[in-house]
DNA sequence: GGAGAATACGAGCAAGTACTCGTATTTGCA
DNA sequence: TGCAAATACGAGTACTTGCTCGTATTCTCC
């Protein structure tokens, strides 16, 4: 145990083909999911030959870990800059969602290829457990707010309740980046109206 | 074109055959998945060897399209039922949306295996076209009922709504499911709440 | 400019898949 | 009871997939 091959020292060219690499899965991830997406095919892709895409991941899975890593970093900072306001109470109820939604949504949209590796039940678990942190930090926010906003709502119902806040948005994802232009903005629209609908109760519920 | 094989006159025994392979499929495809349930581990389940299962399917898709057919029909039954009251504007939104959401549920319940089959992007692209028309008619009834009880929406908006409303019902079923007792029975609570939170709003809005 | 390391290639291997086929057994029916 | 059809078997086949390996090319640094 802990031994390590120690990877070989990149040259400018090798960081270049990892991303090129990557930014290839990300495509075929997407357009084929996991299991479809062959090797193969990811380094025909990425213009290359099987033999080199096996130069830089030891494994299918190290590319998809990469490439989960990649887009988990990303989500990080989209959730950050969504939570990063101090006052939870200030802001009316709309303008808070719409603060905590859009660079969410934001990143969703510039990142079709999140969705695709995440929500897959295809792919292998391990790589579930990279979103796990990020999830979990999330529903973490998303009671804080709950629980500074609506503190009529005791602790074992807002857990639950965040829970279903956060399924709610991801579902909801799919139908505004399938959508375009002026449907996709009514889309975003009816998100915001649905988490309303189900937060205005909570908050004007007496401790 | 038009050629068809003719099938073998079945026998009590083949009839029963193709039901437990059906049943096990069914467990097969909920645990793995449609890509990973290899038809020999479908047969495995069912108890007889590979040769057996092509005595009655002709090949992987024709099972999981038997399948598919078969929990299209109930599925159908369980949609019949939650629509059939013909008065949709005299009962109050809550007893409306237990109506509605009641029976569909039970459903999604005692049949884990659905969601399983019909949710996964790895299946055939073809099985999702069996589910097209009771998914299409399910628009339609909710869009039905939308346009009794909240006139004052336009028709465009109309159809918008229900899908959100679908789109909603059918992301909390994992939620509900995947629980257990008290926190089930909550979590059917959560549903409800969200959409009549949903829901309220548009009934309410002058034409 | 040359040596060693990194990068690149692509035919091919081991493993796993859906599916077949020759044969044996059971069933329905005259 | 006997016979044709239906059912059952499971080792084997053709194919695909992730991945390797021997070899050729390009880069870095002295």
């Amino acid at each position: 145990m802990g031994e390590q091959v120690r990877a070989p020292r990149r040259q400018a060219r090798g960081e270049r083909r990892i991303q090129e690499i990557l930014d290839a899965a990300a495509k075929v991830f997407a357009e084929a999911g996991y299991e479809a997406a062959t090797t193969n095919r990811i380094a025909a892709a990425a213009g290359i030959s099987p033999g080199s895409l096996y130069q830089f991941f030891s494994n299918k899975e190290a590319i998809a870990q990469a490439l989960a890593d990649r887009f988990v970093e990303q989500m990080g900072r989209a959730h950050r800059e969504a939570f990063e306001s101090g006052d939870l109470v200030g802001p009316l109820l709309p303008e808070m969602i719409d603060r905590m939604l859009d660079p969410i949504l934001a990143f969703n949209i510039a990142n079709p290829g999140f969705k695709a590796l995440f929500a897959r039940p295809d792919m292998p678990a391990g790589l579930a457990s990279a979103a796990r942190p990020i999830q979990t930090a999330l529903l973490g926010r998303v009671e804080a707010v709950l629980a500074a906003r609506a503190p009529g709502v005791p602790e074992g119902e807002r857990a639950r309740s965040a829970r279903v806040m956060i399924q709610i948005f991801q579902a909801m994802v799919p139908l505004v980046t399938s959508s375009r232009g002026d449907e996709r903005e009514a889309m975003i629209t009816e998100v915001k109206k649905v988490l309303r609908g189900y937060l205005e109760p909570l908050e004007q519920r007496r401790a």
